[in-house]
DNA sequence: CCGAATCCACAACGATACTG
DNA sequence: CAGTATCGTTGTGGATTCGG
């Protein structure tokens, strides 16, 4: 038996804290369209109007609080050149950069694996 | 200028199709829960009562609805024991191993990069 | 051009109850 | 134990507008 409650050491409540930040990190990025930016973003920097275009089918809104959390998270590099009309850009980070890699690895097994997934599609549906 | 409407060729026909279907298949894994079942599984054959506990705060709908889809798609296996009470386990496929390794990748990049994103929300958030 | 706020339609989700 | 269906709530995300 344990003296306090919920096994109240120092270092577990540290674990315990990191722990749930990891998970809120994870909710954050393990999304589609905060992957799809930071695979964009990979070649490079950005304004907000190519990144509109460049990503396929997003949304004004989703794009701004998408860039926002990644900025928040320090995924990416906001700068804004004081200039009329306005030019903001966006870029990785080094980190942002490091989960890029992996990123890239999803993309890849999405296009090595196609196949197979379309026709497991197939026999699923009957 | 092209002879037909929207670049007609068979070779571009498909090449669209699989695009389309590449991101179809993006928007499957690229989200929270799914990703999540993807690296529980990792370790072996989960039975489902085992994969609701393993997988936090996931609710029973989610996890068989994740289930399904990544059934569907080829990434996990299900086997059905025809016992009494019934008793049904999941295992990653080959494709699905080849998955979780670069979602592995995710985690371990997440852990890595604990600190620096604590640090970059607190400057955020002033 | 970029961003924030408002509105609101619709999908996602949790809870619950029922079946094999 | 595992799965499906239904229902009610919540919340997500698109359209639009206004402001810098």
């Amino acid at each position: 038996m344990v003296t306090k409650e919920f096994s109240g050491s120092p270092d577990e409540a540290a674990l315990r804290r990191a722990d749930s930040l990891a998970r809120e990190i994870f909710s954050d990025i393990a999304n589609k369209w905060a992957l799809l930016i930071i695979e964009s973003l990979g070649e490079g920097t950005l304004r907000f109007s190519e990144l509109r275009s460049e990503v396929e089918g997003i949304s004004h809104k989703m794009l701004t609080q998408n860039l926002r959390m990644l900025e928040r998270n320090g995924l990416v590099d906001r700068k804004v050149h004081p200039t009329v009309p306005p030019r903001v850009e966006y870029t990785l980070t080094e980190p942002g950069q490091a989960l890029r890699a992996t990123v890239d690895g999803m993309c890849a097994w999405t296009q090595l694996h196609l196949g197979h997934i379309e026709t497991s599609r197939r026999r699923f549906d009957a």
